[in-house]
DNA sequence: GCGACAG
DNA sequence: ATCTTGTCGC
């Protein structure tokens, strides 16, 4: 399937030609698994070494809000970590005005624009895309990880600290190191009752029985099951809650704007 | 009308 | 997202 440059976020849309394009979106996704690569060896230096191939080139995806001198938040900064074998081999950033405020449900329309910029920067091309938000765990299934994979026709990982909407199928509290629990579409989904959307991961967590973390919500954003969209997460995920390339764009996002701060 | 709501 | 100290636990 082709890129879809014609379905980019447009922020001076109406709200609902908004979500009709988030219709749109949602029928060109493919919420299954369609990538070349062995996602095995997107994390681990060793397996990397030992294939054949190149190992896969994965990019985490992540925002921060600069300010103008009235100490409003006037622009918004994409910054974009590419990871290979473990390593960083490229970081890119944009910053674009704007336009929109934020809106649950319609969170590509207001960050779409940097991240596409950014994502043009790239000099290397990413065999998959992770970001931070939901993909298919959205109310009509077109997340910002979906939608921007989409665009690009990109493999993409929706990672979210939170739940938009959809139910899980379990309780969701002090979940073991490694587990997983089903999401699936309720009625605010725009998809059929228990539909699976995706998974909370739990990529780490406390031996200690008094605090505990919480999971990460996982979806297919483009071209990525369910399944293997958590198995890249608790894969890439060694030493903290976030997936590497996710928990890196998240502080060079930062560190970008505080470049443009001083 | 009321409640729910990624970053 | 962003604004920030204290605090818990290893």
């Amino acid at each position: 399937m082709p890129p879809r440059p014609d379905l980019a976020p447009d922020s001076g849309l109406e709200r609902a030609e908004m979500e009709a394009l988030q219709r749109e979106i949602a029928d060109a996704a493919v919420f299954e698994d369609d990538f070349a690569f062995d996602p095995s060896t997107l994390g681990d230096p060793l397996a990397a070494a030992s294939s054949p191939d190149d190992p896969p080139i994965v990019a985490g995806v992540d925002q921060s809000f600069l300010t103008n001198a009235e100490g409003e938040q006037d622009r918004a900064l994409s910054a974009v970590v590419a990871m290979r074998g473990g390593e960083v081999i490229e970081r890119v950033h944009a910053v674009t005005p704007l336009e929109i405020p934020y809106i649950p449900g319609l969170l590509a329309f207001r960050e779409g624009g940097p991240i596409l910029e950014a994502l043009e920067a790239l000099s290397v091309d990413p065999d998959l895309l992770l970001f931070d938000g939901s993909g298919r765990i959205h109310f009509r299934q077109a997340g910002i990880a979906t939608h921007i994979g989409v665009v690009r026709d990109v493999p993409a990982v929706g990672v979210a600290k939170s739940l938009l909407c959809g139910s899980p199928r379990g309780d969701l509290e002090n979940l073991a190191e490694g587990t997983r629990v089903p999401i699936e579409a309720n009625a605010r989904v725009d998809a059929p009752d228990g539909t699976l959307l995706g998974y909370a991961v739990q990529t780490r967590q406390y031996d200690s029985p008094n605090r505990y973390i919480n999971p990460l919500y996982v979806s297919p954003g483009h071209r990525v099951g369910p399944d293997t969209a958590a198995d890249i997460v608790l894969a890439l995920a060694d030493s903290y809650k976030l997936p590497e390339p996710v928990r890196l764009a998240d502080s060079y996002a930062d560190e970008a704007k505080r470049g443009l701060e001083e």
